[in-house]
DNA sequence: GCCAACGTTGGC
DNA sequence: GCCAACGTTGGC
């Protein structure tokens, strides 16, 4: 088995919100409605379980990461492809290929402290986290371990940080 | 296969 | 609400 490696995944938290992970069954669920494809592959090839996860917040007041995650299943057809009344519905995915992957996430814990997008872009050593980069709209993302340690250390993680 | 038009994302 | 950046669509 492969050491954990790391992500970040996007959501907005007025549809779906680290305490939403927080309060559902067994802390999980399916991480799907993706549709773009560079996230796809990485849904589809990249996760693994065992994977670790920021959960970021976007598109919201304020922006940042909430918790960590881990991954619990990997890369599987995402059913809301399928879903005529599903917001994400695709009608011209294959059944037999089915063009959109899903992962299942758990929540793992909260960060005791928030971390807000504006924090990060001040710390040097993350200037090459792809969330910060210009644009990056991709909303599966890879970290790296230190990228990981230290928003992890920003965020007031206690004790042994996960993945490290 | 090019590329303009269009739609979406997402920070500000 | 604005708009830059980006991805997708569709005419040719």
């Amino acid at each position: 088995m492969r050491p954990p490696r790391h992500w970040l995944l996007k959501s907005e938290p007025e549809a779906f919100s680290f305490e939403d992970l927080w309060r559902a069954a067994k802390r999980t669920t399916s991480w799907g409605g993706v549709r773009n494809y560079q996230a796809r592959n990485l849904l589809r090839d990249e996760l693994a379980r065992g994977d670790l996860v920021l959960f970021h917040h976007s598109s919201t007041e304020p922006i940042g990461v909430a918790g960590v995650a881990r991954v619990v299943r990997a890369g599987y057809p995402d059913p809301t492809q399928f879903d005529a009344r599903d917001a994400a519905h695709d009608p011209d995915s294959p059944h037999a290929a089915p063009r959109w992957f899903a992962v299942d996430v758990q929540a793992l814990g909260r960060l005791p402290r928030f971390v807000p997008l504006a924090e990060l872009r001040q710390e040097p050593r993350l200037g090459r986290m792809v969330l910060l980069r210009r644009g990056a709209r991709l909303s599966v993302q890879p970290v790296t371990p230190s990228e990981w340690r230290i928003v992890l250390s920003m965020g007031g993680w206690r004790g042994r940080l996960p993945g490290s």
